[in-house]
RNA sequence: GCCCGGAUGGUGGAAUCGGUAGACACGAAGGACUUAAAAUCCUUUGGCCUCACGGCUGUGCGGGUUCAAGUCCCGCUUCGGGUACCA
């Protein structure tokens, strides 16, 4: 019977479909462990063969954990709501329910096909009312919620009413928008909607008017994390700065915390970096500098106290408050034209010209150690949105201060001893202090910490720690999201009860965006709160009175995501998020994959969202995923074909230089290890209906080039052709094969044949012909041999995700069986236990020709018996002067002595040694011996 | 600019604690079986010298530590990723 894939997978699939094999309880006596992949936005484009990367990798651990005795959360999902899903309703013009509900049932069909355990029970769609209700509960308690930064954590808003009506904003330390003071008597003369405008100060989601990253093409705000280089990461089209009233999040209060948390956790250390960089702490001193022939004073943040003799200018941001109060009335025209320039430009343009601009304000301030007047200018390159919104610029050691100094020609000051700043400013925080006061003859370092103590102890300004993580604009002006638990009244928003939640997304004639900014729900007729009734009712109703007009904005593409590993534990609960219990036994993710590209986005917005509902003691772990491996990229690898110019005949790669060639993309699917399938070629396309080759040894062979996977390059693999072609057990070898887990290649198919090829060597070994060939027979020490190293290879390399170098090993242990002519149960049934995880239909298959009952999804992973390791003799290469010269075959119990004689004492040694005596014999216990001469 | 990774045969990649570099696979060459092809199997395959035995050389470049370096240290080159007027 030879190795029929097709056959043997389908029957598996729906095996393990009919039986529920892969269902999880949330009650087992076995230890638990949860297997979380990042969950795929369902697009149109279906799978390629870059997506399952990850997917077969956290697929080979949960089976592994699993036969290893675990109970084993594996679930999946769909992250629906949220831009793409969106712009490819857009792109084709149907409604993203309709497109979503398609593309999933897509996704589904293609990861079903490669064999995946996940408990499709579980399944969550973030778009789906009966998850997104309890999206919508997480923003009503986020709303209910202040951080208290005394105790560090998320308390309930009540609790700062109660204190504010007792006391005002004495003894208070909480995370705000901007600090204001007031008695508990200003408070309790306060009405209604003058108290909620300050609690909105407060909230953990609060409404703001504030600077937002405006995205016209896409007609909504986008999160910073959302923009890169002045594109959205979405279409790449520009981004603008615009002040816009919007929903927040306050990460920022919970910056500290989610810093800390990182070093407890298993991630690589270039992630975890990447975060700390976002997170962006930096210990310095906020400064008050006096306003020339007045009393007031503004803040500067700086990390440089050490710096201060050499300020020779301060610098505002345009969209700072002083600027109007400092710019006198001979520089208004100046300082309002400049605004209005600054304005116009796009935060891409600032990016891209790096032109040194500003203007002058006409006033002074007054250096407070030196007593001495320096100008105030006004520049984009200080931003409103760090520290205080102006700095104090010294340009001999800041490369931007210099730049403008240069360019405005402003005195620059050096500090430090023998620095040059004659070309370019000296940023490096070394070298000795001068021109300083009393700084002078300090190091930097010394002058740093100097500097701030001096600032605190003459009241001149205070130690701060500033953060470049900014909270989290969670309005989008788009349909497709999920409803905001929100209805206004008096202009305030108020939130709708709990339990009446799901508030439903209404459906809506038109949902594309405006690039105005009024978002698509207003077009909904059926959206007001009744607040009686507690119903979605007619917006003719709305009066303001007992109906009211409701939130038109959703939440982003982050809302679903952030909380949904706690779902999967749980996912029918109706009452809460998840059940304590659940939530106890399964506690958090023991291993997270996923791709890299969510470093600054989801990854943070979870772990902040996460210790939020941590605060609120709903669950037990402040941080969701425990180890987490970043799956490379797979990326395309394009053929092409080499036309001679104004013909229709292709050269082979070779020989194009001697024409002259245009070299044209072809189907990587009609190339075979870079050979052209030529019949298939010309029916490829009309326009190669008659094409000619000119070929060498009679094969075309095409060029290639690596490049994105994408449809123009005509370089996507699907995974559902390379599964019907070879079968799932081999693409999931293969693209385990295919090089380390976490290392960005190529997908090539040059290679899969080999793995193909071994899975039929396997196959060989349990039947010769059509005969179930597996015999009784106790097996060889050598036989035995095979098997436990191969189980010791195994164990080590899944535990550390090495899977390219296991399936290596699989391939020499069959070879060695093989050779061996090994056909014992003794041996061949732990093979295939400890192949399962990896291939699991094959295995499946030849595990119930051994007359097995149940799954082997519920066997025993075999373990390695160390005593079918020794070995009786150990080769000892011999090194003089660490060159190998010879090898030497002792038994394996020689004792050091022994070795010792028997690398000196014979014809080899002697003809090296020459009758000089060694100074030194090294021997590494089973290694190798060096003579040193 | 800053931060983090890489660089090993024709190709993808092994080498886990500093201990015989190139496992495994692809490709290529030769051979067996076959009327032939496919499939399968066997042999060779870093470079140079040698009929061979064997020797020399070799992990991006230049130094260093060590009996011994792909691996550790210093200085570069180069590719990839992240991030940026963050004071």
């Amino acid at each position: 019977m030879e190795y029929n894939f097709k056959e043997i997978e389908k029957k598996w699939q729906a095996e393990w479909r009919n039986n529920n094999i892969y269902k999880v309880n949330n009650q087992s006596e076995k230890p638990k462990y949860y297997v979380l992949d990042m969950f795929p936005y369902p697009s149109g484009a279906g799978l390629h063969v870059g997506h399952p990367l990850g997917y077969i990798a956290s697929d080979i651990f949960s089976r592994y954990k699993r036969l290893k005795g675990f109970n084993v959360l594996h679930p999946m999902g769909f992250d629906a709501y949220g831009l793409p899903a969106e712009q490819y309703a857009i792109q084709t013009g149907q409604h993203p329910a309709i497109t979503t509900e398609k593309n999933i049932a897509r996704y589904c069909d293609q990861l079903n096909k490669i064999g995946f355990s996940y408990d499709w029970d579980r399944e969550i769609k973030t778009c789906d009312p009966s998850y997104y209700k309890w999206t919508q509960w997480a923003f009503i308690q986020m709303f209910n919620s202040y951080y208290c930064n005394k105790t560090q954590q998320a308390r309930p808003i009540s609790e700062l009413i109660q204190h504010f009506a007792k006391q005002g904003t004495e003894n208070l330390d909480i995370a705000c928008s901007e600090p204001i003071h007031f008695t508990a008597e200003e408070w309790n003369a306060k009405n209604e909607t003058k108290q909620q405008e300050i609690l909105m100060n407060y909230r953990i989601a609060y409404k703001a008017d504030t600077v937002v990253n405006w995205c016209p093409a896409l007609g909504t705000v986008l999160a910073n994390d959302e923009v890169s280089e002045g594109l959205s990461v979405r279409g790449g089209h520009p981004v603008e700065q615009k002040k816009m009233s919007q929903w927040c999040l306050r990460v920022s209060a919970y910056a500290q915390r989610l810093l800390d948390g990182l070093d407890q956790l298993a991630w690589t250390e270039s992630l975890k970096e990447t975060q700390r960089n976002w997170i962006g702490r930096s210990e310095g001193a906020e400064m008050q500098f006096r306003l020339a022939g007045t009393d007031e004073q503004f803040t500067i943040f700086t990390t440089r106290a050490d710096t201060v003799f050499g300020v020779t200018f301060m610098v505002l941001a345009p969209e700072s408050e002083w600027v109007e109060r400092v710019t006198t009335a001979e520089q208004k025209e100046a300082v309002n034209a400049y605004l209005e320039q600054v304005k116009h430009r796009t935060e891409r343009e600032r990016i891209a010209e790096k032109k040194v601009t500003g203007v002058f304000s006409g006033s002074y301030a007054i250096n407070p150690l030196t007593q001495q007047e320096i100008p105030i200018w006004i520049s984009d390159y200080v931003l409103a949105g760090y520290g205080t919104g102006a700095i104090m610029a010294v340009p001999a050691h800041d490369s931007r201060d210099y730049a403008f100094a240069k360019h405005f020609n402003l005195p620059i000051i050096p500090l430090i001893e023998g620095c040059d700043v004659s070309e370019s400013s000296f940023d490096a925080k070394e070298g000795i202090m001068t021109n300083s006061g009393f700084l002078n003859g300090l190091t930097v370092k010394e002058a740093i910490a100097t500097a701030k103590k001096y600032v605190e102890e003459n009241g001149l300004g205070r130690v701060k720690v500033n953060y470049r993580l900014r909270d989290a604009i969670f309005s989008r002006q788009r349909y497709w999201g999920e409803p905001f638990p929100i209805y206004y009244k008096n202009g305030m928003p108020y939130t709708i009860p709990t339990e009446k939640l799901p508030l439903v997304l209404p459906s809506v004639d038109k949902f594309l965006p405006t690039e105005t900014g009024e978002p698509p729900l207003g077009n909904a007729k059926k959206w007001a709160w009744d607040e009686q009734n507690a119903c979605v009712a007619d917006t003719n109703a709305i009066d303001n009175k007992t109906i009211f007009p409701l939130e038109l904005c959703t939440m982003p593409g982050f809302a679903g995501s952030s909380a949904y590993y706690l779902r999967y534990m749980d996912p029918k609960n109706d009452h809460e998020l998840v059940s304590k219990a659940a939530n106890e036994y399964w506690q958090n993710v023991d291993l997270y994959i996923g791709g890299t590209e969510h470093a600054t986005g989801h990854l943070i917005y979870s772990r902040f969202w996460n210790k939020f509902l941590f605060d609120l003691g709903i669950i037990t772990k402040d941080e969701p995923f425990k180890k987490l491996i970043n799956q490379g990229m797979i990326q395309g690898r394009s053929n092409f074909v080499y036309r001679i110019v104004g013909t229709n005949t292709f050269v082979s790669y070779n020989l194009k230089d001697q024409y002259e060639t245009q070299p044209i993309h072809v189907d990587v699917n009609i190339v075979s290890n870079d050979v052209l399938d030529q019949e298939r070629f010309r029916q490829w396309m009309p326009d190669f209906k008659d094409a000619e080759f000119i070929l060498e040894g009679e094969k075309y062979i095409c060029g290639w080039a690596i490049e994105k996977m994408s449809k123009s390059m005509f370089n996507v693999v699907n995974p559902d052709d390379i599964v019907e072609r070879y079968g799932a057990d081999t693409l999931r070898l293969y693209e385990m094969f295919l090089g380390p887990l976490e290392q960005s290649k190529p997908w090539d198919t040059n290679g899969i044949d080999g793995v193909h090829r071994f899975l039929k060597k396997l196959w060989g070994l349990y039947f010769e012909g059509d005969n179930f060939a597996v015999v009784e027979e106790k097996a060889t020490p050598d036989e035995l041999k095979t098997l436990h190293k191969t189980i010791k290879k195994i164990t080590f390399d899944i535990e550390n995700f090495s899977y390219n170098t296991s399936i290596s090993a699989f391939m020499i242990c069959v070879n060695e069986l093989t050779q061996q002519k090994c056909r014992k149960r003794e041996i061949l049934e732990p093979l295939i236990i400890l192949l399962a995880p990896f291939a699991p239909h094959i295995t499946e298959e030849l595990w119930h020709c051994m007359g097995h009952e149940t799954s082997i999804c519920d066997a025993v992973f075999p373990l390695c018996e160390e005593k079918y390791l020794v070995e009786n003799s150990v080769k000892y290469p011999v090194s003089f002067n660490g060159k190998v010269r010879f090898t030497l075959e002792l038994p394996a119990d020689a004792s050091k002595a022994d070795i010792e004689q028997a690398a000196l004492g014979n014809e080899q040694s002697a003809k090296y040694l020459n009758g000089a005596t060694p100074k030194k014999i090294i021997v590494v216990p089973g290694k190798i011996i060096n003579i040193v001469l």
